[in-house]
RNA sequence: GCUGACUUAGCUCAGUUGGCAGAGCACUUCACUAGUAAUGAAGGGGUCGGAGGUUCGAAUCCUCUAGUCAGCACCA
């Protein structure tokens, strides 16, 4: 009985009898034995002592493969479960997870564990890998791990997904399950970090009591380890909060209202630029721009079902007396079918398309607000699309098209598509019609596989009246976010009982097609100061040359000149008039990150020129006026980009 | 909303056991008149998030409350 093994690189290795995985590794080379944590069989990670008896695939992971990574820290976390166990006996232990940047265990008991006592506890995790104990890798029967956890309920419950024997890892007395593959010896662990204790309901559900996770990361050398924490603290750097307050972009203050972002001057104009960007852009692509009221009769609201699905993160509604209520808009889908309604529909009119920048407001839970991620007031970048049945498929590639190329412009590229779908676990949540979401569902997928394009697919995320393609973007925290969205929409025509004429002269239910390019503002400008980290392309910033003259007697009026001369052509100029040296004002601009500094003294006066440092150059470039004007124009025209 | 930590000058942060509220930056004024990442000096600026309590005395201890941060839940 022979079998055969293929390798990576194709080459298939022939055996008689059934090897291990670390046995493989080892015939291939001895390196890679000893570098060997787990293998790949199959597409499915196994631990080094999983035997191989008939033909497979066979990947031997070490200690530079990602899921090699993996390995290291469920093996971490596996041991510091082991430790929590044996200093809280009573402690009940949750699930235990890798993700991409470290790994987490859940616990919980009385008193929880408290941050200052994570260095306590990296201590004793220290002190148990040091000797390098063995890690048992065992097959168990089901009752005797119900047993070893029989004061565990999270255990139990996890337990209950298995069959009667049961893959599981032991530590001296500590037995725990749930693991692709462990290492065979805590000896390899040796860079490691708890980090943080958070709370978190057990399996994701808010009815569910909450457990407290314990986070930490774990890496095979010591360089990497620092890498990472060097990266965890840069990460402020990034947050567009940091950069917000010092760029002086925006603010939130508390004592005015939690969520609702001030724009300082500065953030205005940054914000005004894309706004006109995206008005041209939509006019441009066939929508007709509106404006619609933030304040509207509770009933649209109650005819579109906000009230009854969407109503817990809407505003109280107003009491305007005599049986008149008022509500701040969420959404201004209504709004747009209003515009729609005004008129009667034909056919030859299809696609309508309405656009807006809208004020909506949402009551936003406390902790779910984030600097202007997450607010309770934002303008939306919102569309509606009206069209006809056979022009969904069409219309929403053209959408999907406007969306990539505003990306493009702003030089966006790491971002994924989600097929959002509703959750078939829990209906209510959603109107109530299920052929409608079955064939909205299969008319986004069969647009997105028409157009070759890669998505994930995730039930539970729709919105209430459909589904939706999100693209998902990641925060500087790496947390996941919707920017943009297309969403078909069978439901509100419906209810508002939406017609247009058609060839035939009859009336004909159009779809609704909603869309956010941008998203809302807010979101998408804290996106864009996080990529950017502040330093925004030309055609954004703020103040796109700021103007220091060497000396504030003999060169004002020259810096004067020139700026009233950019601003004339549209640019956006600032002179530095105070009081201070020139390599204070020059540290001043590139912390500011302008683009462009310009120094005028006496040799630009005399000759008529400009001094310019680009920002984040030591450059130091004389050209006239008109050159740099021409440059400018042709940075600002291209969005600074090469392409 | 939930769990935990935190909240002191515009910003970043000190503040010991409960005993006179501080520093740097920023701001104002004065001097210096500057050539590519911080000139020097002086000055102004605080109900220590808010309310209540313990105490001779509270930034410090206790209770409540608001907010911020991380995570969870929710979500654009």
């Amino acid at each position: 009985m022979s079998f055969a093994l293929t390798l990576p690189d194709g080459s298939k290795k022939e055996f008689e009898s059934a090897v291990t995985v670390s046995e493989l590794a080892s015939s291939i080379s001895t390196s890679l034995a000893k570098n060997a944590v787990a293998g790949k069989v199959d597409g499915e990670v196994k631990p080094l002592d999983f035997s191989l008896a008939e033909d497979h695939e066979v990947a031997i992971l070490t200690n530079k493969d990602a899921e090699g990574l993996s390995v290291l820290r469920a093996t971490v976390a596996f041991v510091l479960e082991a430790i929590v166990k044996e200093k809280y006996p009573e402690i009940k232990l949750g699930q235990a997870e890798i993700s991409e940047n470290g790994f987490f265990i859940e616990t919980d008991k009385e008193d929880q564990i408290k941050v200052t006592e994570l260095p306590e506890l990296e201590k004793a995790l220290q002190k148990a890998v040091k000797n390098g104990q063995a890690i048992e890798h065992v097959q168990v029967a089901k009752s005797e791990l119900a047993d070893a956890f029989k004061d565990d309920p999270y255990k139990q419950e996890l337990l209950a997904n298995y069959g009667e024997t049961v893959d599981a890892y032991k530590l001296g007395d500590f037995v725990d399950f749930g693991f692709d593959a462990l290492l065979p010896n805590t000896g390899k662990i040796k860079k490691f970090k708890l980090l943080s204790v958070a709370g978190a309901y057990w399996k994701g559900k808010s009815s569910n009591p909450m457990l407290q996770r314990i986070f930490g990361t774990a890496f095979f050398k010591e360089a990497d380890l620092e890498a990472d924490l060097k990266r965890r603290a840069e990460i402020k750097e990034r947050d567009h909060r940091t950069i917000g307050r010092d760029l002086d972009l925006f603010f939130v203050d508390p004592k005015v209202g939690a969520g609702l972002p001030y724009w300082m001057p500065k953030g205005a104009t940054i914000r005004r630029i894309i706004e006109r960007y995206i008005v041209d852009k939509e006019v441009a692509a066939g929508y007709q721009h509106v404006y619609t009221p933030v304040l509207m009769n509770l009933d649209a609201y109650k005819t579109s079902g906000h009230w009854a699905h969407y109503r817990e993160d809407m505003f109280p509604p107003m009491d305007m007396g005599e049986g008149e209520w008022l509500e701040l808009r969420p959404m201004n889908c209504p709004s747009h079918i209003q515009i729609y309604k005004h008129h009667i529909r034909s056919y030859r009119e299809l696609p309508i398309r309405i656009a807006e920048l809208g004020m909506m407001h949402r009551y936003e839970k406390s902790g779910a607000l984030s600097g202007l991620q997450r607010v309770r007031e934002m303008t939306l970048n919102d569309g509606h699309t009206f069209v006809a049945l056979d022009q969904v498929q069409e219309e929403f590639a053209r959408t999907l098209k406007i969306i990539m190329d505003v990306y493009h412009d702003f030089n966006i590229n790491d971002y994924y598509f989600r097929l959002s779908y509703r959750d078939p676990k829990n209906t209510d949540k959603y109107f109530a019609n299920d052929e409608m979401w079955e064939r909205s569902q299969s008319m986004l997928k069969a647009a997105m596989d028409d157009m070759g394009l890669d998505y994930v697919e995730a039930e539970g995320e729709a919105a209430f009246y459909g589904p939706k393609l999100d693209i998902q973007t990641k925060t500087a925290l790496g947390n996941d976010e919707t920017m943009s969205t297309i969403q078909l929409d069978f439901m509100l025509p419906e209810r508002f009982e939406l017609t247009y004429v058609g060839a035939d002269g009859e009336e004909h239910r159009p779809v609704m097609i909603h869309r956010g390019i941008v998203g809302t503002m807010e979101r998408f400008i804290a996106y864009l100061t996080e990529i950017y980290k502040g330093a925004f392309p030309t055609w954004l910033a703020p103040v796109q040359a700021e103007i220091i003259p060497v000396n504030l007697d003999a060169h004002s009026d020259y810096a004067k000149k020139v700026r009233d001369e950019l601003i004339a052509k549209g640019f956006r100029a600032e002179i530095d008039f105070r009081n201070e040296k020139l390599g204070y004002k020059i540290r001043e601009s590139q912390t500011q990150k302008v683009p462009y500094t310009l120094v005028l003294g006496d040799d630009e006066m005399n000759a008529g020129t400009v001094n310019v440092r680009p920002y984040g150059t030591e450059e130091q470039n004389s050209e006239s006026l008109d050159e740099f004007m021409d440059k400018l124009s042709k940075d600002v025209a291209s969005y600074s980009r090469e392409d």
